[in-house]
DNA sequence: CGGAGTCTTGACGAGATTCAAGGCCAGTGG
DNA sequence: CCACTGGCCTTGAATCTCGTCAAGACTCCG
């Protein structure tokens, strides 16, 4: 954060200098982009929503940034693990390669989101992570972060709760695959971008969406053809606005509430009749204010 | 398993006897079934298949066991989370309660498998286990084991590589849940279900479900309807004999091949005529050892 | 024996995929 | 500057898989 990055490099070693020794000649690349090379564990914690050890020893580690272009990877699957990334800007997607070449997309990271868990277990990183737009990525080098973990229990607490939340949402990723609609599924995944986006302070309701069709249809489990026809959809029902890659949420609380007509087959036989009148067209029903509908 | 354990109960706490009471009072269910009432941390490492620390503390601290009774539930969502499951003998279903109250099962854990893990981020179960036969479960305190973890660093690490194969296997699981068709899902259902029986020690060939088809089909997005048909196919076609839950793999190889006629949708556009000819029939083709068929 | 829960099987239809054709957009090279 | 190319997106029509609804059989238990 110091300023004049440009012309006196030294400067922003100055108060590091001792200790960044430690990683630096791992790799060379990025060396003064954007002035942020190093990361402290403070910034760190911020970036995954964890509080930070209230210690004066943070500052002397440092964590080192790199750069990638869009489509490159991150790391790709059966490399060897032996660091954590998190993002610090940029755009990415997780896949999956099938038995046949396919590609599976697990999720869309953004920053502050943590990549390559799946390497701890048995040392080699089951997935593969591409840059779908140039991304800054800070390096956790497994053992210097898990060290760090012994000598404070609140971080070693936080990896832990970091791993279980990406736990919990593989798991409702799960449930809304096996039982939502495509429709559903298109309208959530919209509504959950918008939300992650308003939490990173931009705006929740217009943004434009980085990937391709084929990749959220991936993503989703779906066809591109079925992606693109549910956008269209929504687009005509006022829902969103959509041209090419440009999203706008025009009814988030609709979109949110979207269901499958039946949704797995429902124990309540009390909203069928309701269901077949109203659900047809896609609206829900019982959501809380869908007076306005009328 | 030291015998006579019904008329003479302190017997089996002879050796036992001074460590025990550091948590004997915690709770008072099963007191003496089966005879093994606490393990140490070898048996627990054993269990989880991960390398036990090798010192002499270990023994000081046990862990309690506790018995379910089928459809007990060892956690529901929503609860305070402060310990962690290890089963010991047993089945279970874990599920997900959707906004409709709808059951999603998320996983059939047995013998070795951990549970709880998704309490741990927000101190609050995010989903349900409930047992599906008699079930006997350890309980790991959350914050005795990570205690444990800063002294055993080898034990931390087992701990994070544990939580990591958790995630594997659901991202293995959302890959299946949106790639595959009805047929293929239920194939490697089975299969995979063989396989952790045989490395239990059973049979991987002749087992019987523990759970509904209902279940079986939530856990694989699918109606229980499908999954009876399906079956019902693979029995017809001699992949497999099933009678109610009793089922026997009679050609894993190919159940552990079958799929979708076109997987996604291909990028090798060589197999299709071949796919189209053999594939109608449920046939993979290009098993290696497919010319049995013939 | 009767009843509840589970499983099987059939007929039908709706929703999603497949196949195909054409439009939009950006980058490239003449 | 413009035509050309390739990737991405849209839309339609035909097909097919899977879900829905319904009826009946099996099994376990009181």
């Amino acid at each position: 954060m110091t300023t004049a990055a440009l012309s006196s490099r030294p400067s922003s070693f100055s108060n590091q200098a001792s200790k960044a020794i430690l990683s630096a000649n791992i790799n060379e690349a990025g060396w003064r982009c954007h002035g942020n090379l190093w990361s402290n564990l403070r910034e760190v914690c911020d970036l995954l929503h964890i509080a930070a050890p209230v210690s004066s020893v943070e500052e002397e580690v440092l964590f080192q940034h790199v750069r990638f272009k869009a489509g490159q990877r991150i790391h790709t699957i059966g490399q060897s693990f032996d660091t954590l990334y998190i993002v610090n800007s940029g755009f990415l997607k997780t896949v999956l390669i099938d038995e046949y070449g396919n590609e599976q997309v697990l999720s869309f990271p953004m920053k502050g989101d943590l990549l390559g868990i799946d390497g701890i277990h048995n040392q080699h990183h089951a997935s593969e992570a591409v840059a779908l737009s140039d991304c800054d990525i800070i390096l956790l080098p497994y053992k210097i972060f898990t060290a760090l973990g012994h000598t404070y229990a609140e971080l070693e607490h936080a990896m832990f709760s970091v791993m279980s939340r990406e736990l919990v949402r593989e798991q409702l990723m799960i449930g809304m695959l096996s039982a939502l609609s495509a429709e559903a599924k298109v309208a959530r995944f919209l509504t959950n971008l918008g939300d992650r986006f308003s939490q990173l302070g931009y705006s929740g309701r217009s943004f434009n969406l980085r990937m391709t069709r084929h990749e959220i249809g991936s993503y989703l489990g779906l066809t591109l053809e079925t992606v693109s026809r549910t956008l269209s959809a929504f687009n005509e029902m006022g829902l969103i606005s959509v041209e090419q890659r440009e999203i706008c949420l025009l009814d988030p609380a609709t979109l949110k509430t979207l269901r499958r007509l039946p949704p797995t087959k429902a124990r309540n036989k009390v909203s069928e009749k309701v269901s077949t009148l109203v659900s047809k067209k896609l609206m829900p029903q019982w959501s809380a204010d869908a007076a306005v509908a009328a």
